[in-house]
DNA sequence: AGTGTTTTTTCGAGGCTCGAAAAAATAGGG
DNA sequence: CCCTATTTTTTCGAGCCTCGAAAAAACACT
């Protein structure tokens, strides 16, 4: 199983190691990133050497401005912007958006559209897609060669190998390939991601402090889903991207969800389902296709105004997602979590119940303790996810190629 | 975080991994050591050279008598039993097991014993697990400095360090710190795992070809208790031992568990939820103490002989479990399923409710590929699995020091 | 006994990291 | 304005480690 380390991956691990410790804190000096890396100087200073000769770190004036030191003064060492680019591409409901980004991670150029994801063919979504990718490519401004990965990112369930969409939510497609079209279509490497999954890796770039090794992001919009880092890995399905915490069952037998089972808890917490309590619809009654964000937050506000329906339907929201994460809380024991989308703005509304239900679970004795944030546009913390999940497979694959994260062929292949 | 690799930890690495082999093949010979690790051939030379003359590994026959061929025949490489031995002590109601395992993984000594876990006290409890280490160390048989680590399992939460037990249903007792008691008293390194989390490392063994990179056991025992390997790791929660599966819950505000929540899983599919439901009393009624092994299969005798209340108990308790399950596939997709422990006998009337759940479920539409294995005795189980886990710590810690699985500040204490 | 085949060991080459020492670059003080 | 203390960075030789190729070893077959 598990593979001997030969000696020619030792520098390779070691200037993956170098790019990442420079990705992460920004523009650090030869000195810090011997300190972080456990590496001595002399090696830092051999493997930072090489990659500046490479075009792929240069150096500046360093971060921090401890400027007034007694002694010869940091030389910062940042990503050269120009080394590479990469592209995101984030599919929703109803919404494509694409952005260009630099190596050190800046947005070079961008572009969104509104297409009618529910009722297009497959061969018209694939093609808006393709449309739109190509379109930043031809823009004049960018280098198409530097153009060094693609990830794309969509509600709904994707495959462990990050090639294809197996089922979305915002069409009624499913099995589309997207990596291997795009590959095929561009000659760059692309992966599929899940859109949850992209936002817990947001979430760890922008607060490595709060969100570090374990935590929970969870998408309270139309659906629901999530994204979890387990003990500091992005935890997927073993066959899927898995984490299909919307379907987990609440209430067996209960109410109709929107992927045709009975009593999930997306059936009491997606925004379609708020919105059928509020109404005081049966159960029974099938999930609107789309509720907008101005009907929720005027249900958000009816609630607020007063005791009724609108309420009541909040509560059982809480209620479901609570018993959820209290089962999933049985797993895994409790950690932080962040609540995104339009309904984490109505969190106040969803809090107590949820607090409640939590209190009846396994998980429950820690229940004080469990923290929420809430972020209301999923948007950008998509994007950035896929942005930074594209440049860490440029570090690891262009830069220090051969490289293996978990033992796995995958690797051999690139190297060949 | 991460950090770098130093040269010196290139050797340990590799020893490790011959290490690794030599104990998952049997008598590999040094080709086949260098075909599954990928060194070369002078590596594995070197590397088993230095093994053997530290009286680690032995030379011998080799296993595949693959005898009657051309060349130069194979020298088979064995682990050496004399290089060391470990202790396994399993914990389980009324019932305390120890025994001694030579490095190759042979039983030495062992020694079982019958004590009223439920009302014993702390010390007492304590006490008892000293005196049979003490007394199997004293065996005349063994060289007591051979006894590199003691692995003890109990049913319960442990906490993720290894280091202590929790909670258990076991006792009334909890938090205590077992790992640090046994290290304090015998200056043997200790660990504390759980029982189910020991069954499915076992397995891994027993059976690697069908419990490879993910799969699930599960016992069926007064309590429900989960072991899940996915991704080739023994997954544990963030703070505990984890995969708290019998306390997910199963239906809001439903049957009264022993763990004083309602609902849980366990409340129907536990040996006392089905001899409540059998005997037809209330969902409320507190769960009795201990139900014999003999009585659950005369309950299984009578419900496979008439339709009635013992039916429908186990058909409750697939139902719950087949709930749970779904909701556990709906987060980690499906894996295969072992089914451990007296109930595991009774697989065949917990069956049908059990995949007519899961059908209800995320998880659903592969609910037919989905296999379960059943083996009713999980006490040798869950001992091979200790066994197993110390055995694997002496190969990385004493054999292969200051090596790190996972980034970790721990190993720089080691080389310190 | 000789030949062919496969396994294992030997040996030199090439790389990598490390520690120590040297070089470089600046602030502060007289 | 020059010198010194201080801190960062580079340089250099030593010590390991793995690798490939070739040699040695051990047996089956003819």
């Amino acid at each position: 199983m598990s593979v001997g380390i030969r000696h020619d991956d030792l520098r390779r691990r070691n200037r993956a190691m170098v790019i990442a410790a420079v990705r992460r804190a920004g523009r650090p000096s030869r000195t810090e990133i011997a300190a972080t890396t456990g590496l001595s100087h002399s090696t830092i200073s051999a493997i930072s050497s090489d990659l500046i000769g490479e075009g792929i770190l240069a150096e500046g004036k360093p971060s921090e401005a401890g400027a007034l030191k007694r002694g010869r003064p940091q030389v910062g060492l940042g990503l050269n912007p120009e080394a590479a680019a990469v592209m995101t591409v984030v599919l929703s409901l109803n919404f494509l958006s694409v952005a260009v980004i630099d190596y050190a991670g800046q947005v070079i150029s961008e572009e969104q559209r509104r297409l009618d994801t529910l009722t297009m063919s497959r061969e018209a979504l694939i093609g808006e897609c393709v449309a739109i990718v190509r379109r930043r490519l031809e823009d004049s401004d960018i280098d198409v060669r530097s153009v060094a990965r693609i990830a794309l990112a969509i509600q709904g369930i994707t495959d462990t190998e990050a090639r294809a969409m197996l089922w979305s939510p915002i069409t009624p497609q499913t099995d589309i390939a997207f990596a291997d079209i795009l590959e095929a279509e561009f000659g760059i490497p692309a992966t599929m991601e899940n859109d949850c999954n992209m936002m817990a890796v947001a979430l760890r770039w922008r607060d490595p402090e709060r969100y570090r090794d374990d935590f929970i992001a969870i998408l309270l919009s139309h659906g629901i889903g999530m994204g979890l880092v387990l003990k500091g890995e992005l935890f997927t399905g073993t066959h899927s991207s898995g984490g299909e915490f919307g379907h987990m069952i609440h209430r067996p037998g209960g109410a109709l969800c929107r992927c045709g089972r009975r009593g999930c808890v997306e059936a009491y917490a997606g925004n379609y389902a708020i919105w059928r309590n509020a109404r005081q619809l049966s159960e029974d009654t099938e999930p609107v296709a789309d509720v907008s964000d101005a009907q929720m937050r005027a249900l958000a506000a009816t609630a607020r105004e007063r005791d009724g329906p609108e309420r009541e339907a909040y509560r059982k929201a809480g209620e479901a997602l609570g018993y959820g994460l209290g089962s999933l809380f049985a797993l895994i024991d409790p950690a932080p979590v962040a609540m995104v989308g339009v309904s984490a703005a109505a969190f106040d509304l969803i809090e107590p119940a949820l607090r409640e239900a939590i209190a009846q679970t396994a998980g429950g004795q820690h229940s004080k303790s469990i923290s929420f944030d809430t972020e209301p546009n999923e948007l950008p913390l998509i994007r950035e996810g896929c942005a930074m999940r594209a440049l860490t497979f440029v570090d690891q694959e262009i830069f220090a190629p051969g490289v293996q994260t978990k033992a796995g062929p995958a690797a051999k292949k690139n190297v060949a």
